[in-house]
DNA sequence: ATCTATGATGTAAGCGCTTACATTTTATCA
DNA sequence: TGATAAAATGTAAGCGCTTACATCATAGAT
């Protein structure tokens, strides 16, 4: 074990050639000879030379790194996508560089102006409401940028998602054909979280039509937990008690709800309907099974994997608004409104 | 906006001083005269200089970069702990670079070598079972390396983490107190996972040490995933009917066996007793309420924080080994065994 | 045998920053 | 006021790589 590491010169000495040599032997193997790239394999072998990233970044201005901010990786959706854009980063060679930004802008910004000294090459970001700043970094820096988890026809950057909208006027068309006229919204937290004030706009418009009206006191926001969207359910039959269907902002907080439901004694989906949003994998094989919105995370990471290397490996500059699809699944958890006796 | 992005050059000539001061003003404040630093940060401003983090790198020798690799990012336990780990590097200036083993050693072994290129300062591997390469790299590299998720007080490394053989033991003691006699284990894929099989020769030790054997056939391996455990669950008691306990490798396993247990008409834990491993969030709202032990996945995430930001900091050398302590969650899901009627 | 095209290798100039050291400015004290 | 210490700033040498360009070797064409 050398007291130091080996460097790109270690390597070129131990071998007999020059630098450029070994340098091209790792970056363009067909343009040494044969005999030669054995004897720098060799080289790099015994000395266990690793390439210094930094002075490689520095000399030739490529890191083959990407950016990606979400809310928080400890959401199953989040770090579903997470998974599948990183898979198809690492293939094509490239490095994710991940951060968090808690649900805030501010925050996300600064994780921005981090992620952009680092180097990257491309940024992944989720929804399409940022801090200006971000924007502005984004300009100057010429990378490519893609919004997930949205869809905007007319958005100015590159987006890979759903129409958050349609999807919440959806989800109220479900129940309202099912004859419910009393609803409750148990949301996530709507500030900094564009896709959720989407849905819920979805779903107000849809009521409206109808002639349901939705008070503020029948939407709750609250964060993404079990317990929170349980506290959110108790808190919502308390004031509303006539209420039978309660839009959950993602499935988490529709199992609290339904835990919420179970407590106060009301069956499920005969006193009331609760649905949620995302069909994370587990709720496949829980009782009763859950009526929800599918998310396609999956596609949705690998997809953006693949725009972001042609972007960057073809220099091609072409934003790219692709929606992807989502369809209600219709389980156990929503049924006709049944009217219930009341004091 | 300029063709170029600025560099500190730049902003020194905007600012009318040279590089070096430019440079402290970003490092060392206080070495700067007041003065001088507000005319750089207007020039920073209006130049809307980002640092070149590789060529700081590469001049400073420092990185400010730890790594981590997980098997997957998409467990709740792993992404609970990375979460924490994150949020604490971030708070102390630090990036996190995360990457993915997919529960491969040889994959790990890349990764880390990818990590290395990067140049981290430190690494977070999961369990303590890795490719010899990967001390070997370490060794080179000189720098700490944390296995979290496993205890191990004779380890040559830093370990920080839980003592899965005990964890299994305690779940078989607490079924063999329960009067089970005929169990059932369903478990993650052993290859490549240390902790999965310490927990299951703890589980084969207790009940050996109580004269309960366990045959080949009453092991399943499967991936983590409700459906797989389901199907397990399904061939578990086809082929053993007299099983009465069944020991999940986690809870998301639990929750398929759970499921095939209402569609096989057994009730739990009447009929049979399942128990999960982690004690995910989502099953506190859902019922059956599941039995399970307590993973301490975000005291886990902080503490590796603590331990890297001080053993590179403070120049320490000193490995820690340190030992979380699991509890058992005796929910719903377990209970007497109650002999079943049988053709 | 000479000339050229082609491929293989070497030379050396940076990439944008940090930092040891040299120099200048400012503060302190006899 | 001048000598001296301390603080602030500048100078310039790299950090470890890539790559344009120069050089050299080889082989084919004449």
């Amino acid at each position: 074990m050398t007291i130091k590491k080996p460097t790109l010169q270690d390597v070129a000495d131990y071998a007999g050639v020059s630098t450029a040599t070994v340098s091209r032997c790792l970056n363009q193997p067909d343009k040494v000879k044969q005999s030669l790239q054995e004897k720098i394999r060799e080289a790099i072998e015994t000395l266990g030379y690793v390439p210094h990233g930094a002075a490689r970044a520095l000399a030739s201005r490529r890191t083959f790194t990407i950016g990606a901010i979400v809310p928080t990786i400890d959401n199953a959706i989040f770090s579903e996508a997470i998974q599948y854009l990183q898979r198809d980063l690492t293939k094509a060679g490239y490095t994710l560089l991940l951060a968090q930004s808690s649900y805030s802008l501010d925050e996300e910004l600064r994780e921005v102006q981090s992620l952009l000294t680092q180097g990257i090459e491309g940024l992944v970001l989720v929804g399409e409401d940022h801090h200006q700043g971000v924007f502005d970094a984004i300009e100057q820096h010429r990378i490519p940028l893609v919004n997930i988890w949205t869809y905007n026809p007319e958005s100015k950057y590159s987006c890979i998602g759903i129409d958050n909208a349609k999807a919440g006027q959806r989800i109220a068309e479900h129940l309202v054909e099912l004859e419910h006229r009393h609803f409750g919204v148990i949301s996530g937290i709507l500030r900094g979280n564009d896709r959720a004030q989407q849905r819920l706009e979805g779903i107000k418009q849809h009521l409206q039509q109808n002639g349901i009206g939705l008070d503020d006191g029948e939407v709750l926001e609250c964060r993404y937990s079990g317990e929170q969207g349980r506290l959110a359910m108790h808190e919502l039959m308390t004031h509303h008690p006539q209420t039978t269907a309660v839009i959950c902002g993602n499935d988490i907080l529709a199992l609290g709800a339904l835990c919420a439901a179970r407590e106060l004694g009301l069956s499920v989906p005969e006193d009331i309907s609760i649905t949620g949003f995302d069909d994370i994998e587990i709720i496949a094989v829980i009782s009763p099974a859950l009526t929800t919105m599918n998310s396609p995370s999956r596609r949705m990471g690998a997809q953006t994997a693949e725009y972001l290397i042609q972007c960057i490996e073809g220099d091609d500059q072409r934003v790219e608004r692709c929606e992807l699809g989502t369809d209600l699944i219709v389980r156990e958890t929503t049924g006709v409104a049944v009217s219930r006796g009341r004091a």
